[in-house]
DNA sequence: AACCAGGACGTGA
DNA sequence: TCACGTCATGGT
């Protein structure tokens, strides 16, 4: 048992150590291999991981571009849904900006149908694009971020701190289902408050930021996806004292 | 057959 | 700020 008194930080060494490392993003290896879908072993109804463990990816820029769409792409859908489209693109060769641009708007929705609300994810892919263009090869500002159609707030998050490693923490759906069902936060907290909770009660550690976020995702997975959200879930025994 | 998925936008209080 | 309707396919 932890012997820590930052519920935060204990929750995600409960995490951890039950679930280990996650490995979320990129997806694909842009310089040689295709993902060998066979390789991707079942967990939770999603697929295993990529590359758990490693934090230093992505190294390059179609893979930061990757990142990048697969952000959008997964918007309120699952990651299954959202690595088909992927695939999908990736057939074509467009995960490279340039190319990407190229690709008339049926064919595009055509490949990322899939992974629904095709229309506006359309618009917000090209969108999104033009700006990574733009930012020729600089890192983003959150609030520059943000002001791209289709980027709000956990995606800007996402895209900083999956796609350029920076220390910001991503706040989704499940993770205020999962720590107002243990009595942490109010349901009705909103986006600001629960990333600064966690924020300022983790080190500023680019890794932790990025396992624990996939961490409460798998957990919520187990627990959190029919009503009564949490009613199996081992956590509130796990984390008691 | 409902309900949910690694949300965001536009609108109107 | 905050609540609400809308966007859409696919899996369970």
């Amino acid at each position: 048992m932890s012997k820590s008194k930052n519920i935060i930080l204990r929750i995600y060494r409960e995490l951890f150590n039950q679930y280990g490392p996650q490995g979320w993003w990129p997806l694909l290896n842009h310089e040689k291999i295709m993902v060998d879908k066979s390789d991707l072993m079942e967990k939770s109804g999603s697929l295993r991981g990529y590359h758990p463990g490693n934090y230093d990816l992505p190294l390059e820029r179609n893979q930061v571009y990757e990142v990048i769409l697969g952000t959008i792409l997964t918007q309120n859908t699952s990651w299954l849904q959202a690595e088909k489209a992927l695939l999908n693109l990736d057939e074509l060769n467009v995960i490279n900006p340039e190319k990407f641009l190229e690709l008339d708007l049926e064919t595009l929705k055509k490949q990322i149908k899939c992974a629904g609300f095709f229309n506006q994810k359309a618009i917000y892919l090209r969108e999104v694009t033009k700006f990574f263009i733009s930012l020729n090869g600089q890192i983003p500002r959150r609030k520059d971020l943000i002001t791209v159609k289709g980027v709000g707030n956990e995606t800007a998050d996402s895209i900083l701190l999956y796609a350029y490693k920076k220390p910001e923490f991503v706040v989704d759906a499940y993770t205020k289902r999962i720590f107002s069902h243990l009595g942490i936060v109010k349901e009705n907290v909103n986006y600001r408050s629960l990333k600064e909770l966690f924020e300022s009660n983790l080190p500023k550690d680019v890794a932790i930021y990025n396992e624990y976020h996939a961490l409460i995702v798998e957990h919520a997975k187990r627990y959190y996806q029919k009503n009564p959200y949490g009613k199996d879930d081992p956590l509130p025994q796990m984390i008691k004292y």
